[in-house]
Order: structure tokens, then C-alpha cells, then sequence
DNA sequence: GGGATTATCAAACGTTTGTTCAATGTCAAA
DNA sequence: TTTGACATTGAACAAACGTTTGATAATCCC
């Protein structure tokens, strides 16, 4: 093929562009950047994946795909292990946050690279964005919300739904940009010290979970046995 | 002056902005657009604000000007009502929160719009408007870290840390895109109810720093309160 | 009223953006 | 050696971007 590189032209494309998204997100990275990057013509791009889009989706399937698989193996784990037995909390937040956090470190050198665009794509306000990963994480997510549901029963669904939402922001925050978390905090906190994180992040939210309920509207008390959920459209 | 419209056009161009920026982010939105729907020339925006950055700069003061004194008036009131005593965790983190609140409920009938910008603004990658928006609120969240380090003396210091760029995750993540929170919750988590919103922030932070603490380089760790007991089943 | 200051405007500037296309190179099978 | 599929390239496209300019109205002060 041709000699100037370790890895083949694709990869060296999807790289660039997993850094670039992360540092700009979707909008602020430029095609010509990323091709700069990995050194590599512009039209390359349009021949492998055909649009921006196209080669957004590629980045995120190379490193969602496997995420997702680990998630679902987590969770049959946490499943036998629990044999039928509401879980801890503790115990699901671990499994549900882990997952992410091993691939920030497993993904070398890249690690921080994918860290950052989790956190940038949980948070981008552009409709394709959100939906292309929520896409990708809709069943996951509603498993962890079962077994929350399971472990939480005295609390009305709203609320558990409320503080689920607290978790994805703040870890989608303290992952997008750990440079500035580590910066305000005068380096207290260090993002990139996944196993901290990961504590902090079941202890303030397990709690969370605890908490007295808000809602007025009925909680479990009201039919014995609620329906896991009921509507997740679209 | 001219005839067109009811109000004067600086203010009309800091209405359009806010709420591209709000919808769009800074980069996202573009000046012909906000020109377009303020009903004026593309130069206007340069004569009265230098450039697009000056423009976001003015949207950003127009509202985070007065939300920095009411939150100013909060903490004395509530320092007052102290008496030195250390407050309770709840009243600190409404104290927090409300004003963020009420500015959406007041400054109608952009009130949504306003929400979005700031959920927008917090978690914007720009470096720009992070400075811009910081500067804003260092002293007040300086203030609101002290209170709540008085009322959790057993807490480390980055405990104390963690929790708090959790809450503003939290925070950011839920106002950044109410439409879309409601639509996959099915309807039911509604940021447009602040006073749901409030409690149910406020009850799960509340009881996030009440957590145990996570650090071992905890200063009051030794102070023979309890040690991490995290095997409470829920 | 007249001169200076303030507002407003249309038009253009130079970049940068995502995208397309035709041409060329590469390389194994026929 | 020819064929044909795959891979790579430079050049160009139209559109959108932030910004500047120079002229023209509107307004105010003396």
C-alpha cells in the first residue's frame, strides 16, 4: 500500500477524529484539522465514510460498540450475583459507571482522549448527537434503571428518574473537561484518577438514592408491583 | 429614531442572541441569524458590540450581573438567619439554586430561554466563555463552598469538591435541554417545574455530602465520627 | 439653521467550511 | 501484460462565516 505510517489510513482518520471531537465537539472540529492530523488527503475521509456524520458515527461504534457489550456483561453478572435479591446501590452505580472509566484507561494511548468525548457527547446540544448516542445506550440505560427501581422500591419513579439524570450531568461534566475540573479545584480533584472518581461518584449518588422521596405523585405504595417503565419514547 | 418595533435595537439583538446561544451554543450560532430575527443590520451588532465575543460578553452581564447580587443578598439573609451556626445543608443548596431558578421564571417570557443558557454556558468547551462565565461567579461559589464546608466540618476538603462540580453537572445537564429530559423520561422529570426541579436537587445533594467520606486524606476522618459504613443495605 | 455626533445601511472583504469530481496510483488476478 | 477493483490525490465548488468599510440618514447641541 504506501509506507508512511504504523496503522492504516482509517484508523489514523478515526484517531484524529476521536481527539478532535473531544477537544472542539461535533461543530467545532474541522475536517481539514483532522485530515492534517493523520496526515492524510481530505477526500480520504469522504471515501471511507462518506460525510462528517458518517465518520462521527464511526467513531462512536469503534468505541460505544465494545462499551456496550461490557455493560451488558456487567449487568448479567451483577444479575447472578444478585440471584434475584434487590442489588446495593452502591453495587449498581459501580457497574453501571465502571464501564466507561475502564475504556478511558484501556484505550491507550487514548485514554483521556475517549474520557473527554464521552463527557463532550453526553452533553452536545446538537439533536443528531444526542440522538445517535442515546441510541446506542437506550437499552443499557433502561436495564440500570430496573435495577435501581428494584432496590429503591419506596421511591416514586419521577424521583428516581430525576437523580438518574444527576448522574449522567455530573459525570458527563467532570468528564468533559478534566484539565479545567482539576485547574478550579487547585488540583484536588483529578478526573484522570478513575478509581476517586468512581468513589465519589457512588458514594454522593448511592446517598442520593436514599434520600427521602419529593414526588407527591404515588410512589411504588400505591399498586404493589409497578410497571418497570412504562413509556420511553423515542 | 425609525418605527419598526417596540423595543430598542440593542435590545432586541441581546434578546435574538441569548436565545441562539442558548439553542445553538457560541459557536453554533451564527450573527446573520441573530440579526434576522432581531430585525436588524448585520453592522448594528458591530457598532454596539465590538465584535461576537463583545455581544456574548453583554448577553452574559445583562443577566448574570443581577443574578451575582441576588445571589449576594441570599447568602447574607441567610448568614443572618445563622447566626453562626452552621446551616443546614438543605437551606444552603436552595439558597444555591434558587436564584438560577427564579431568573428563569422572571425574566419573562424568555424565561426557558434563559434556562438553556446558562445549563449551555456551564458546560460550553470553549475556553472563552468558561473564563467569561468563572469570573463571574468565583467569589459566589467560593462563598457557597465555605457555607457548606462549616455545615460538613467531617468532610474532606475534596469530598467537599467532588460533590460540588457534581451538583453544577447536574445542574448544567438538567437546564441545558429540558425538551429533551421530558422526552425521555416519558414526561415525567419537567425542568420547566422549578420547584420539582429544586426539591429534588436539594434532597439528593443534600444527602450526597452526607455521604461518607471517600478521601483518606480526610482532616477531620480521625475525629472519631463514623467511618464509611457502606454496607447499608437500602 | 448648521456642524458634529450618533445610528443605520448595503455591499463587499478574506477565510473557512463540508463536499464533489475527475484523474491518478497501487496491486493482485487473469 | 492487460484488466479491474480498490485506494489516494489535488483542485475546485458553493455556501456560510466574522468582520470592515464608506456612505447615508437621524438626532442633538450651540
Amino acid at each position: 500500500m504506501s509506507q508512511p505510517s504504523e496503522q492504516s489510513r482509517k484508523t489514523r482518520i478515526l484517531d484524529a477524529a476521536e481527539r478532535a471531537f473531544a477537544d472542539l465537539g461535533f461543530e467545532g472540529a474541522s475536517l481539514r484539522q483532522i485530515v492534517q492530523a493523520a496526515r492524510v488527503n481530505l477526500a480520504t475521509v469522504y471515501y471511507y465514510f462518506g460525510s462528517k456524520e458518517g465518520l462521527m458515527a464511526a467513531v462512536f461504534e469503534r468505541r460505544f460498540g465494545p462499551l456496550r457489550d461490557e455493560h451488558w456483561e456487567a449487568l448479567q453478572k451483577l444479575d447472578k450475583e444478585a440471584q434475584g435479591y434487590p442489588l446495593p446501590m452502591e453495587k449498581i452505580l459501580e457497574t453501571m459507571l465502571r464501564p466507561a472509566l475502564r475504556l478511558a484507561t484501556a484505550a491507550a494511548p487514548q485514554g483521556r482522549t475517549v474520557m473527554r468525548l464521552i463527557g463532550r457527547i453526553a452533553s452536545d446540544p446538537d439533536p443528531r448527537i444526542q440522538e445517535l448516542f442515546r441510541g446506542q445506550f437506550r437499552e443499557v440505560r433502561q436495564a440500570y434503571l430496573e435495577r435501581i427501581h428494584r432496590s429503591a422500591p419506596e421511591l416514586p419513579e419521577a424521583d428516581i428518574l430525576w437523580r438518574f439524570e444527576f448522574i449522567w450531568g455530573a459525570f458527563a461534566f467532570v468528564l468533559c473537561n478534566p484539565a479545567k475540573l482539576e485547574r478550579i479545584t487547585g488540583g484536588m480533584c483529578n478526573p484522570a484518577d478513575m478509581n476517586t472518581l468512581l468513589a465519589q461518584m457512588v458514594a454522593c449518588f448511592a446517598a442520593g438514592f436514599r434520600a427521602p422521596a419529593v414526588s407527591r405523585t404515588g410512589p411504588a405504595s400505591r399498586c404493589g408491583k409497578r410497571r418497570p417503565n412504562a413509556r420511553d419514547r423515542v
